[in-house]
DNA sequence: CCAAGCTACTCAAACGTTTGCGCAGAGAGT
DNA sequence: ACTCTCTGCGCAAACGTTTGAGTAGCTTGG
């Protein structure tokens, strides 16, 4: 049982020729010529042939398999963003080696270097949300393995990313509550150290300037985005002078951590929410969000897995010569949650 | 820029001994005297060398990865397994190379033809809700290479599986729903093709037997899972000359389909929902099923890849000699819906 | 008739690591 | 002085594939 898998060698000594020719024949090079080639081919597909991949992989030093880091796989975002790399992978024939961070700085540098030993030919990351530095990453272009960063990106130069854009998406978010009457519109942040906090931040910002109304600080809190600091901030929004009418919070947790808050609160006033991420659970929902920016986590996945195979497929000069770097901003869009009118 | 990586071969030239004995050192291999491995270690750490992987894995014909194909990364159930999956491999130094088959059977053949081309040293998979035929899965173990199926088991004899007991689920949820007082309690089941439906259907009559409750055929229905088909369902099931006050269904996404469409119907009367899976959304829904049978994904997958790393370490013998087969089932477990009283 | 240019193939090296075997030298026991 | 054993290391093969360089035989053009 289990017999040895059939190699190249085999196939060329039944056939009196040489391994090289099997194997030029096997890829169809130009210098063999027909009948050999489907000599060959035919013994192949009896012997029922297939290639050694690892040996391929050590011989080239190539894997083609893209290396995927990421917090926390079974959040929706990601668990999206991954489906979508893994399909556009496999469209390009190359296979993902999968791990997670668990949001832990040490263990996104241990996997890091497992990553390198493997020889992925590049790697996809969505940083740790601890992680506040950044060598291990520059090692890898040592090794001239591309880095293309998703989602969350580190603050650093020269670096080749995909995220969306939250400032776009805000002032979209503040416009629309805008739009439905409200002026006193508050809202819940993330934690100052993201990037994420700073770019909703001036998106609020620059939204009520263009609409000519005065920035009041008091009406931007934050939060650390579990439920009990999202109360917090609630409440500190609530205890404003200016009668806050709606909010805008981090994400759609956020938002149904303060909804939930509300209702218990039993306030006798309509506040309504906007928030981001959409997630899937909110269509199954009653009371929810009013709309939720989307940030396409497919399409983000998508695009970032095309670009680190871009540069992997143009890698041929490598010679030093300073390449562009991608720094695609995919615009993200506020998306209206019609909802079944409950009677 | 990007200079060769330091080979073993380099260590040795420098040192002036031999790449064998490089090696053994590395390896900690006894035959290595003391001071000689030292020296080694110290220059490989100063030279910054990193085992090449690719070259162990064909020189030993493993790859200390595991291969993984499940139906949809971007389900709730199976990003949870994955991680599990992730995080078990981790701790014994295996990494993931996943994939994806949509519930595409065509697409299945080809990741498992991928999978061994890679030569991945075992395989995990939860079947595509299509695939009928299982050959392409035989063919592996021709190959030596241990396949553990998950959640979607294969109707087949003599391979290694892991799956949550439907059954004792379905008899508890029942049993819970009878200890509630209703009597006449419908069931919304899914596709009889699937083995989980015919599961449910026993762990249905079972409770019912053992309760000494007649079985009513007409209470059970089937839907395909979709928002239409579920409401169908419903319909019918309501159209039974039995007043049904409660309702098993397949998944929590038929019964909020079903529970969207009573709110839509304004019953008067209130019905009851009970169903399996536990989805994360639940917990900030308002109308939600009453309990859900949890069915533990992250251990479910963690208890596979168990099974599939003892498998490959115990691979020493390989002689032959029928192994025994790995058949888990893990107990399935009602979890009630504690929600916050609204006013 | 010879150089030049194909075509279709072979040879052998190379990729980096592991490992069975061999062997030198040292120490110990007889 | 002899065998024996042990320690510590080197030699070389092996894993399967790709690929540059080489070549034999043929055709073609001058």
């Amino acid at each position: 049982m289990s017999k040895k898998p059939v190699t190249i060698k085999e196939i060329a000594r039944v056939l009196h020729i040489s391994a090289s020719t099997v194997s030029r024949a096997l890829n169809d090079h130009p210098s063999i010529g027909q009948p050999t080639r489907l000599k060959v081919k035919r013994l192949a597909q009896e012997l029922n042939y297939e290639r050694n991949q690892t040996a391929v992989f050590f011989q080239k030093g190539k894997t083609y398999t893209l290396g995927v880091i990421l917090p926390e796989l079974s959040e929706a975002f990601f668990s999206s963003a991954i489906s979508a790399i893994e399909d556009t992978a496999y469209k390009r024939n190359y296979t993902v080696l999968l791990a997670q961070s668990h949001d832990d700085e040490q263990k996104e540098k241990q996997l890091v270097e497992k990553m390198k030993n493997h020889r992925v030919d590049g790697l996809l990351v969505s940083v740790a949300k601890t992680t506040s530095s950044f060598e291990h990453f520059d090692r890898l272009s040592q090794y001239n393995i591309p880095v293309v960063f998703f989602d969350r990106i580190p603050p650093i130069q020269n670096i080749h990313y995909v995220a969306s854009n939250m400032i776009t998406g805000t002032i979209e978010a503040v416009n629309y509550l805008l739009k439905r009457g409200h002026r006193a519109i508050g809202m819940i942040n993330g934690p100052a150290t993201l990037h994420a906090s700073s770019e909703r931040r001036e998106g609020y910002i620059c939204a009520m300037m263009k609409n000519r109304l005065k920035f009041d600080p008091s009406l931007v809190v934050t939060c650390d985005l579990t439920e009990q600091s999202t109360i917090t901030a609630f409440d500190e929004l609530l205890s404003s002078r200016r009668k806050v009418t709606a909010v805008v919070t981090f994400n759609d947790y956020v938002s149904l951590y303060a909804l939930k808050h509300v209702r218990n609160l039993h306030l006798n006033k309509e506040i309504e929410f906007v928030s981001y991420a959409n997630l899937p659970l909110i269509k199954y929902m009653d009371s929810t969000p009013i709309a939720s920016v989307e940030q396409f986590p497919y399409q983000q996945g998508q695009k970032a897995a095309e670009i680190l195979l871009d540069l992997l497929s143009s890698k041929g000069r490598e010679r030093g010569e300073q390449q562009a770097f991608y720094q695609v901003t995919i615009e993200s869009q506020l998306i209206e949650n019609e909802k079944q009118q409950l009677s």
